[in-house]
DNA sequence: CTGCCCGTAACCGTATACAGTTCTCGCAAC
DNA sequence: GTTGCGAGAACTGTATACGGTTACGGGCAG
């Protein structure tokens, strides 16, 4: 039992990882590392360390209750999608470049689920599809410092995820958009691809800021004002 | 003894990290949890916690006998100056434009600093004095993902700013070309920033190509063949 | 002298234990 | 009904312990 396969804490990160990328854990979940290793048979030490990996690169905040996800900042959002608007174009015509057939194929078939999911307001399935129509492009990406600092940055938004698709409208601006890269990166242009890119991310951002607009309101008026529940977040950033 | 002043593997961490800024930790270092947190006063936990997420930022990798420094591939190296150009000429943009001061004063004091340490071949200030340089510039810039993200691929190179420096003539233009940055961000045009940073990346991608050619080098001729001390690097990169 | 083999020590990964801190909830007073 | 307070639970941070794996080096055979 000690060693399974290899090195439990990896595992337990990637799946936590993945949890998040798939917006299985929202705002309002708070992790802590009894119930983890609990729950995958370990002991505290291994999901600790998963947590405080996670902790380090932003994905979680500590706080004296558990680990939960940050809330970003106006300044924080539009520092991150500064940052995108510098590399996502550039890795998107290296992508279109390097794209391989293999690529192609999952890259139409994500898009077609997205499409599908998009239809029949299907978010869950939208949220999958969209993870993989991303690590479709990211995989051509020669650059692994690149794609990884791309794929950091992106998962910053994957955890509200379901409020930036629950609104149609705001969803269908994003969805053309992705559907215009997608022409571009299948046809393997280059220029065209860093420029629908950004305006991709445009459209990304108007999309995040109009969620969190919501989600802020709610919020408010779910909770009339009793107790304050400001998380002491001495979360940290680090890097 | 059990909290000192707050948390014991943040002020580990930040101390290695230090350590590695100025290329205290050499490619021949060993680094073991036990002889770190003995050298502390503390238990292992901690110290194998903050080693645990140097690997994690890619600053280390694990082996079965300590951690070690990575050896970046030449994929590597160029991967992460292609981030850098991404990054950093827009990066000293912003710090142009919004350089306080005191900034402007700090950045004066390192480049004279700089010029002097060359000048003598000291090179343990000048790393130090390149170090706050790079500091003062990036204080000035706002967006925090960008500075941090910087200020990571930065580090990558630290490790071997020694041997960096080494060589005279590489070093000249290494600095001439800091020095026309210097000229650019205390004059506080933007533009020139950018341009000056652009060509301040190159410059030092070949000075860090030209020592690390050196050091293989060296590495080749003192290690006749025997015995392959390939590393079992199964560190990851993570991220 | 050289190459192989095996014992040993070093070091990692994981588990368990304990202390300190802070939130929560119930209870009592107003 | 609301508010203040205190005991206990919850969770983190740190320490210690143990088993397993791997590199290292000395001894023996060739």
């Amino acid at each position: 039992m000690t060693v399974r396969n290899l090195n439990l804490v990896e595992s337990l990160y990637a799946d936590l990882r993945r949890r998040l990328q798939l917006s299985e854990i929202g705002p309002d979940d708070r992790l802590v590392d009894t119930d983890i290793a609990e729950a995958y048979g370990a002991s505290r030490m291994p999901a600790r360390e998963a947590l405080l990996r996670l902790v380090a690169e932003g994905y979680l905040v500590g706080s004296t209750r558990g680990f939960v996800l940050p809330v970003l900042s106006p300044e924080d959002i539009a520092g991150i999608f500064e940052l995108r608007r510098q590399l996502e174009p550039r890795a998107a015509g290296a992508a279109a470049r390097d794209l391989t057939p293999d690529a192609a194929e999952e890259l139409a078939r994500s898009m077609e689920r997205i499409h599908e999911a998009h239809a029949v307001d299907d978010l869950r399935s939208l949220i999958k599809a969209n993870l993989a129509f991303r690590n479709a492009w990211l995989g051509c990406v020669r650059n692994r410092h690149m794609a990884a600092t791309i794929s950091r940055f992106m998962d910053y938004f994957q955890a509200i995820r379901l409020d930036t698709f629950s609104d149609a409208a705001t969803r269908r601006v994003y969805v053309d958009a992705l559907s215009a890269l997608f022409d571009a990166l299948t046809a393997r242009d280059s220029l065209a691809s860093q420029d629908r890119m950004t305006a991709f991310l445009f459209a990304a951002e108007t999309a995040y800021l109009a969620a969190r607009a919501r989600r802020v309101e709610r919020q408010a008026s779910v909770r009339p004002g009793r107790r304050n529940n400001s998380r002491t977040t001495r979360g940290n950033e680090g890097t």
